[in-house]
DNA sequence: ACGCCAAATGACAACGCTGTCAATTCTAAT
DNA sequence: ATTAGAATTGACAGCGTTGTCATTTGGCGT
């Protein structure tokens, strides 16, 4: 039933090892026998079985999405970036998302390489940022992509897609100084993600080269999420001293202080501005709509998938990719400060 | 490097077929000679090679999961609901996002089949709901579980795990006549999803048995999204009819309904109510809060799931599995009609 | 102790492909 | 024409499992 390289093989009139020249694109086959192979192909409509390529040759066809679940709207970009890298080259991609808090990741990741012989991984934060986690994978010979906040690369144990969070919360903050602001909240991300702690150093450069004043009281410690935002905000807005700005670490957080900021009459922006960070879906359905900056996390992931297959396919540690930095999306959660409404 | 049943087999002092045998956990196994061959997985940390054993048997370790985008924490839910499964089975889940409207999903999807070899498919609408995708599919050999809208199975082409919305969509209108509304918009889904017919069918059951009349005016038509909520609120409440309440079919349509009515400056709940459907994330996100009715996705996706894979194993079609019934859940969006408010 | 039968185990081919290396065919220079 | 040397092609052995069927083992009745 199954139409096997047997089978172009015997109609194309060739052996079945030309059939898998062709299938491979290898350079030493003749037009005129690659034609005849293809057209067999394309008759039987032949679809090459997976398991026994990479069973029996050295590559395999599987990639592997490693990623703990931070939101969902994050993790269907990654992955449509990833998709349409695969779709393009012939790739299948499995899913694994893992609790970065589980005791024994490392089996389970170890396990799952073993087991489905992926030829590559892309890896998120935070694991991508856990060396006790790359390395053992990296040491099975898997190649491995990760994608880190940072303008440098952390270390050697493999290549990283770099977005340079530091920068682009400079710029957000800047935003908010242009605007008149120069008593600024910090609603802070989960501290297991470096990006929270680049978008904080960012944020504190903008106020230090504007000359303005980093107040500890003003920087709150939370997660990305929506509640970790309703709660910074109300600690926020009950302070003796309150922000006029708030800088949220992701949108999440932005919608939950936006949330808060409602519960307490205060308008937006008139009374108080906040922006958020990434720019995911849900920065445009908020009411105002967030201010932001735009991570461009699918291409971001299809830019790491297509590193990933090319160093798949040489057999070697793929080159280093540019850096991205997330653009600064003005709408209308932000907006200048006003002595007077206050 | 890598450990195979070869060595395992070398180590207990049995042949490969035995710990074949142990793997596979077949009963013919003395218990001394299963401890031998387990003592001897345990010491090597040996692990299976999917890739050979799909190829080898005439099983598979794999399990693909088709859908269509509608939205980010649907997708996610049913992901994370089957790879729940995937993990206590020992099963890889390969995700297949597909455009429906693309004209040719059914070659992508059976050359997709046909490469990886996958034991199962789990379906989510509108794949689920088009014959003409399913049937060729389940032609091929594959077990399909689709997850589809309706109180009864639509076709006898594969098994199904049916949601009734139906009649959570009556148990929602009922809800907002309960609280004296009769003048009651309804903002449709993409009528290419069997749900949107099913909801709409609800809301008129409902308004029927309580003697209401169905205007068709009150019935826009809209889709799955936030923008299509806007515009059908738009239209709703720039009638000269004005609705009391309005019924979203999901919830970012109702979150979409809910920004409109903000910048009409309407209040919600006092002089609008508006519900949504499905309880995704979010309803809990917008301000107010959204009353909707709770479709428990992850569970559904991982009964699914398991279903697949018990049949997978039998070699035999699932049986048929129970309804959901999405729960009504009332939280600050709707309220009772006052008249004085108008 | 013997033989019989079911239970337990093993030998070996097969799954569909790629890697290796040898064989064949072609090209172009004599 | 010949022939070296390069370009093509093919034969065959795996890759790590499972399926099939033959063989061995152990238990039990006599």
């Amino acid at each position: 039933m199954k139409v096997t390289i047997n089978d172009v093989a015997k109609k194309a009139a060739v052996s079945i090892k030309t059939v898998s020249r062709v299938i491979n694109k290898e350079a030493s086959v003749r037009q005129a026998t690659r034609d005849k192979v293809e057209q067999a192909i394309l008759e039987l409509n032949y679809q090459p079985n997976l398991a026994a390529r990479s069973l029996a040759g050295t590559k395999s066809y599987n990639i592997a999405f490693i990623y703990d679940n931070p939101n969902a709207y994050y993790v269907i970009d990654m992955q449509n970036g990833i998709l349409q890298e695969c779709k393009k080259q012939g790739y299948e991609l499995l899913i694994h998302p893992c609790n970065a808090k589980s005791a024994n990741i490392k089996d389970e990741l170890t396990t799952m390489v073993n087991q489905s012989r992926v030829a590559g991984i892309v890896m998120t934060p935070p694991f991508s940022e856990m060396p006790e986690i790359v390395e053992p994978l990296s040491q099975m010979g898997v190649q491995i992509i990760r994608i880190v906040s940072g303008k440098e690369q952390p270390d050697d144990l493999s290549p990283c897609v770099m977005i340079d969070d530091k920068e682009a919360a400079k710029n957000v903050t800047q935003h908010l100084i242009d605007l008149g602001h120069s008593c600024i909240g910090f609603l802070n991300g989960g501290m297991e993600h470096r990006s929270s702690y680049e978008r904080l150093e960012g944020y504190k450069a903008a106020l230090e080269s504007n000359g303005i004043e980093v107040r500890q009281s003003l920087i709150v410690p939370g997660e990305y999420s929506f509640e970790s935002g309703v709660e910074g905000a109300n600690r926020l807005l009950e302070a003796e001293q309150k922000p006029t700005a708030i800088f949220a670490c992701n949108d999440e957080i932005a919608a939950g202080a936006l949330f808060a900021a409602r519960l307490k009459n205060i308008a937006i922006p008139n009374q108080l501005s906040i922006i958020g960070f990434e720019d995911s879906p849900f920065s445009r359905q908020t009411w105002p709509k967030l201010s932001t900056a735009h991570q461009p996390n699918q291409t971001i992931a299809q830019h790491a998938a297509a590193l990933l297959i090319a160093a798949t396919r040489a057999q070697q540690s793929p080159e280093q990719s540019e850096r991205f930095i997330p653009e600064l999306v003005v709408r209308d959660s932000t907006g200048r400060y006003d002595c007077s409404t206050q």
